[in-house]
DNA sequence: GACCTCCATGTAATCGTTTTCATGCGGACG
DNA sequence: CGTCCGCATGAAAACGATTACATGGAGGTC
């Protein structure tokens, strides 16, 4: 591996001279830049990046640390950090599925001095409160933190305020005994979208009752295994809210077995849109997130901190959430003209889409 | 941020022995090691990983190229990834997207230096040339390579045995006429499996034709489109193979919408055995890859080389696929004796599942 | 008591860059 | 012709660690 010495040698210049081709600078007159460039390019030589760092104290590089990158969810944001980052020549660390907490900062103390900013995906208080112990080693941001964070800047997910249209819908429809299938103990999207269940309904004066929050954790399997609590409730409900897409998916396939007719029979809402979503059948009426523009944004909102190694101003953004009706819970009457209105007032969740078909074209934009 | 220097002096010790400390040497004596801890610890003191880096010549973190994180193929193979390189306290650096081969050796090169290893996922022949470069610089392993490849370690994956596999499956079930939809044209998976659904023709006596062989692009929506073209054939396709499940999900959902059943009037195999694939409706046969477990081999085989910086030593694997059968391509009669043996003649392709159910438990198993 | 050994620790070279400051040279200007 | 300026280049000091080698003191052996 040739080195710049190498070059320098060869070239017969000073390593300086090559350093400074090599860094674009002004200062290196044409014929000798041509001369560097052409025997660099003949001995495959290029600047080696850790030794860059060490002495400009910047790495280009992000860190990103996930729960898992287990799903469809997760992936989409990487996706979203990795192309954000690619644009600015930035690389991309990734670290994910920590056991518990000291499993995540010991992954984090090992990025230090190898990332110029964090990026942390942590579905838990306790692993959100020990990230911001790095926040003067570097910037971070955090994303969906569950409890508020006033320490360091944030993008939230609008949970609540989509699952409350969500359930608002289902009411809209007429139905009046709602179950849901929860999110595992402990995340935050979980729980939110729990609370947002359940003000959907207070707000319509319905009681909240603990029979009807059956559990789940986010899996297939664990939607498909909800169903049989589902159906012994009674009264049955005749809606079912699932905290996201994969328990729709597994529910709605036990539901099948049964015997049992979505929406005819019983209706089904979902969370988050994964693509797959419109093609199911029937096709799943859910709340989207913009994985991709979370992880997309999260590199916009960071980068230009990377320079200076100092936090970021405090900031705390919603990433919004919109509600898809498609034919998982049964037709409703078309759109009234004040609706739009109330949408609004869902605040961060947005209006609603309407969509009625799974044509091509039609589908979330794949980037 | 505290140095070693800064550690050394507070600790009234060298730097040479605060090195020792962090470096498990048994050179040093307890107290003076517990108190450098005591010391360090109090100053938030860790290693600089890139200085570390620089005079060890080893960076203890694998580079990953992949031509895009999109769905959960690729998912799930960076997730086996990172897990393996995690257990081994590596970090992952990865690298997806890249628009043209150009783009991809750029992408690699900022990587020189920063690496111990490459993990190159590269889905056409071209890229496949480019990476090999850099075996001279690191060891490299590529998975799933398209051509013929001598000059470094690969793992492929047996798509053309489980085309074959799936495409013989579909005879054996009495259908005659049957159309596939294609991947995208260059992709080598692509490729591969073309391949095995005509060599499944014609062994059989069957003849190829291009109106059979409809064009797609792994996506959803590629495969929602595709149901046009296949009900336009005369005779029309009693089965389909979709080179993989995402199309197999797309074509589905628009022959639904057609009011055609799936599989009493058509038969619908797919190709990758993704996670909801056994949710839909009908639970999807198809041929199974673990690309995790794609992952997972990758860091294992190149992790032990990683010390040498030299090439790996030459090895051509194959991870083997399985195919699932369960219920889109309609029932066949139960499985008769002999029928393990041909499983086995299918080398690679392994024997053939049988799944009737998606109950809970009986799931892919989720690591 | 002299000598050797061994162990804990320190000194200094090194990794491959960037960057500050110094240097030398040619031309413009007075 | 002397002075000064500007520009291309070089020499050398960082950056923060590891590690080969040097050192010095304690303890054992003859």
């Amino acid at each position: 591996m040739a080195t710049i010495r190498d070059v320098a040698r060869e070239a017969g210049v000073s390593i300086a001279t090559v350093s400074r081709v090599f860094n674009q600078s002004a200062l290196v007159s044409r014929p000798t830049c041509e001369h560097v460039r052409t025997v660099a390019a003949r001995m495959d030589y290029w600047p080696n990046g850790t030794a860059r760092s060490l002495i400009t104290n910047r790495t280009h590089a992000l860190g990103v640390l996930l729960p898992d990158l287990y799903g469809e969810f997760f992936s989409e944001v990487i996706r979203g950090i990795d192309l954000a980052a690619r644009r600015e020549r930035f690389q991309v660390l990734v670290s994910s599925s920590h056991a518990d907490t000291e499993a995540l900062i010991a992954a984090v103390r090992s990025m230090r001095g190898r990332i110029d900013g964090l990026i942390a995906l942590v579905p838990d208080a306790d692993s959100a409160r020990a990230v911001r112990g790095f926040v003067q080693t570097f910037p971070v941001l955090v994303l969906d933190p569950g409890a508020e964070i006033n320490d360091c800047s944030t993008i939230s997910i609008a949970n609540l305020e989509g699952a409350r249209a969500m359930v608002r819908h289902l009411l809209e429809l007429g139905h009046r005994v709602i179950a849901t299938v929860r999110g595992p103990q402990g995340n935050v999207d979980a729980e939110e979208r729990l609370r947002g269940y359940r003000a959907a309904l207070r707000e319509r004066g319905l009681e909240v009752s603990a029979d009807l929050e059956v559990a789940g954790d986010f899996t297939e399997e664990s939607g498909h295994r909800a169903a049989a609590g589902i159906l012994g409730l009674r009264p049955r409900p005749t809606a079912v809210f699932a905290a996201n897409d994969c328990m729709a998916i597994g529910l709605m396939s036990a539901l099948r077995d049964a015997g049992i007719r979505v929406p005819e029979d019983i209706a089904i809402g979902g969370f988050d849109d994964i693509a797959i979503s419109r093609y199911l059948s029937p096709p799943l009426t859910t709340v989207r997130v913009d994985a991709y523009d979370l992880g997309e944004r999260a590199v916009q909102q960071l980068l230009p901190h990377t320079r200076t190694k100092k936090s970021l101003p405090l900031q705390h953004d919603v990433l919004p959430t919109t509600l898809v009706v498609r034919k998982s819970c049964g037709s409703s009457r078309p759109q009234a003209a004040g609706e739009p209105a109330r949408g609004r007032r869902d605040g961060a969740a947005g209006p609603a889409v309407r969509e009625d078909s799974a044509a091509p074209g039609a589908g979330r934009p794949r980037r």
